[in-house]
DNA sequence: TTCAAAACATGATGCGCGTCATGTTTTTTT
DNA sequence: AAAAAAACATGACGCGCATCATGTTTTGAA
């Protein structure tokens, strides 16, 4: 059987346990009797670091859940800067707008930030789903004005506010949402360089740098992308809103 | 019968010929018995421009539909300045996300740009109507998503261009969207005074004004606040991309 | 129509941050 | 373990845009 490059081929989930996807709040609402049927049309597939999910541009064909680690979501400008719109984490669902729905293009390019598990599933599979089961589709509903309200709080913050305190919201957000507990404070549980930050927050990697540096000399965070720690988040909140 | 300040007192929409909601695509959308039903649950309110429709902060109580005229979506920070989010047109919908179900609040502030009416019902009519009425949940979701694209679109112009480029985006969107022609070029529907548009796009009234100026000696733009016409679209465009 | 309040306009000044440049340290690959 | 490639670091310099200041013009209310 030929391997086809860096990524595995599909995988049907043909008797998964029910623990397996628990954690998915969307699933987790499912009859019973509707969870079998959603579990043979979603399918699960691997990536790695330098695979794309899919490209800026592509016609939108599956709806998408992380399954296992992070997925960055991307927009670049003709000129090749590049601008992070958000991190994806297990249970989170992408492509579940029906903007997706006919004839449609992907309006940013989806990238694993390590090795990543996806399920996906085709859309006419997904939308009958929502039909048969309104509780699904407010739950959609719901996930998508998380998302919007988180957009556009982003949007806030990129139009008011300046670099280091766009800088400081990252982290507090990041370390909030996403922390997980650590003897030094609070570790993020993904790879992250200044590059990625700078992204994400409208600056160059060169500025993002300087502001790290000098919150590390404040002792408010500690370590580099393979393990950063944010150490002080009462004074990075108090710096992102002062 | 005592007025209250400001706004008018709702309205029962008791028997609104079909045609006069037939321009919202919600609505559009439902089933002949069920969109009897939703109009019973529907009020309609009227807002002059130094009303506000809800306050950031405030506890969500309904979904909104824009009947007539156009609300600003805003956002301010601790000290004083305002970030205009979207400005919503007729038939745009607002809180339709599920965030808005249980002791949620508003993350912005509406408010009207002049003379508005809308359209309001309950949240529990509301879930109660997406849980009838799947397709209408569908509905909502690709609005969702299309906001949500916008949302991000925005995120990314404020990261990544230099101010003039996001006020030309800013009047191409705007001229896109909502223009009516014009025989000077495309007229804008709403007022718009420079101050609303450096809100818009993450900037100083002052800049705003010098930028809108050299659009202006340019041939680019005409007109003010109470009129403003998009004389060249095309190079507009080119600028805002450029 | 008159007057006050907004909106529009334009200059001077300074800082934040982008850009380019050069070097060190850490991580990843072979 | 060694080599290559990222990531991190720090300085010099200049432009874009915020800030403050001082008019003029337009709009809308009395």
């Amino acid at each position: 059987m030929s391997k086809r490059p860096n990524t595995s081929p599909g995988k049907q989930l043909s008797s998964s346990p029910a623990d397996e996807l628990s954690h998915i709040p969307l699933l987790k609402i499912l009859s019973s009797t509707d969870r079998r049927r959603v579990l043979q049309d979603l399918t699960e597939r691997h990536y790695t670091k330098r695979d794309v999910i899919f490209r800026e541009g592509d016609p939108t064909e599956y709806f998408h859940i992380v399954k296992e680690g992070t997925v960055k979501c991307v927009k670049s400008s003709p000129e090749g800067k590049e601008c992070t719109l958000k991190m994806l984490m297990p249970g989170d669902l992408f492509c579940c707008d029906a903007a997706a729905f006919e004839g449609a293009f992907h309006p940013g390019t989806a990238q694993p930030m390590g090795d990543v598990s996806i399920l996906r599933m085709n859309k006419k599979s997904y939308f009958d789903m929502l039909r048969r089961n309104p509780d699904a589709a407010i739950e959609v509903i719901k996930h998508l004005g998380t998302r919007l309200n988180e957009a556009q709080e982003k949007a806030k913050i990129l139009a008011l506010d300046r670099t280091d305190q766009r800088l400081a919201s990252l982290l507090v957000d990041l370390a909030t949402k996403n922390g997980v507990k650590d003897p030094q404070g609070i570790a993020l549980p993904m790879r992250l360089t200044r590059q990625d930050m700078a992204n994400m927050v409208g600056t160059t990697t060169e500025t993002a740098i300087r502001i790290m540096s000098r919150f590390k000399r404040d002792r408010l965070v500690s370590g580099t992308a393979t393990r950063l720690i944010i150490r002080d988040l009462a004074r990075l909140k108090a710096l992102a809103s002062a």
